[in-house]
DNA sequence: GACGGGATCGCCGGGATAATTA
DNA sequence: TCTAATTATCCCGGCGATCCCG
């Protein structure tokens, strides 16, 4: 479980919500904004401890990267640029600090990764950054869509993911 | 403010759908539920009970979207915004809350659906918002008629109807 | 902001392909 | 020089909003 804070008017709005009694905050909002129920089995994806430092070491697939293969909100994704965005979100999601080691890969002259855009513009002529969403990072997207697989392959490689893994989330962009 | 606990993949959700730099999870939240954002002159707003759910909740909605294409009603609209408008509102009331989730697409940089007047104004130049018959909703009128049917298939997707039918709808705009 | 509807045309984003560099 | 890797130009399709027409 994480927490989140709202302000009280969106407290309230979503307390009023309730549908029956007992309902949990999650519940409701996953009803409001269209998101499938809560099963069973994901309570027990809530058990990773949320410190667990890193899953590095080729290790954890991480239950949650492995169903966003399959998620319908992958699929949803029309373009490349779009299925690069989220996975670049959900590997941020998975580990910041993993993440944040990996986001020093970079090109020839072309940085990948930064804070800002204007560092990614620094480093070449046309990069087209874009903020990664739900992450302090900016990514450049001025690239076709096997430099976009290579690019979360590096960073995959470096956050110590299974080349196996790997390979199936990018086959996925 | 107040605190709420959120399962992980609803939290990692909540996150993803930042759309700028420093929005918090409370500004994410009232624009996905299509609440009122919050800020200064916002007296204003509470001054519609927050229990009014929508305007229109009560009404015996009888029309039935099929019965809806070879309608008389329909029929005798001269144009493609009459048309256009009179399908909103016909999708609303087949479907209160999928219509209201569905309300999110946009496009690149203009958003079609809002509470609001004024919120449509703030993305595009001249979006003339029009407000939706039954309906909280505005939705922009600035559109050739190739773009109503698009927004319509694109809401009418979102909410989940079949793509034969809904190509049967956009062909009577 | 006051005429409204919407076709037409200009602009932008995605990303394949051409150009460049090691 | 030839090849492989990387960059970024530039084409295409889609979106926005100007502006023409009833």
């Amino acid at each position: 479980m994480k927490t989140i804070e709202v302000d009280e008017e969106l407290y309230r709005y979503i307390a009023r919500q309730t549908q029956h009694i007992g309902e949990s905050a999650s519940e409701i909002l996953r009803r409001l904004l269209g998101m499938t129920p809560l099963n069973g089995e994901e309570t027990y994806l809530s058990a990773y401890p949320e410190t667990e430092e890193s899953p590095v070491a080729g290790f954890v697939q991480t239950v949650e990267l492995s169903e966003l293969l399959n998620s319908s909100e992958l699929a949803a994704k029309e373009s490349a640029i779009d299925r690069f965005m989220l996975i670049l979100s959900s590997l941020y999601q998975a580990n910041p600090d993993a993440f944040t080691n990996a986001t020093e890969i970079k090109g020839r002259k072309r940085i990948y990764f930064a804070r800002t855009e204007e560092e990614l513009r620094a480093t070449g002529n046309t990069t087209k950054p874009k903020p990664v969403p739900g992450t302090p990072y900016w990514v450049i997207s001025n690239t076709n869509t096997g430099r976009k697989r290579n690019i979360v392959g590096l960073l995959m490689t470096a956050m110590g993911y299974s080349a196996e893994f790997i390979e199936q989330v990018c086959e996925k962009i």
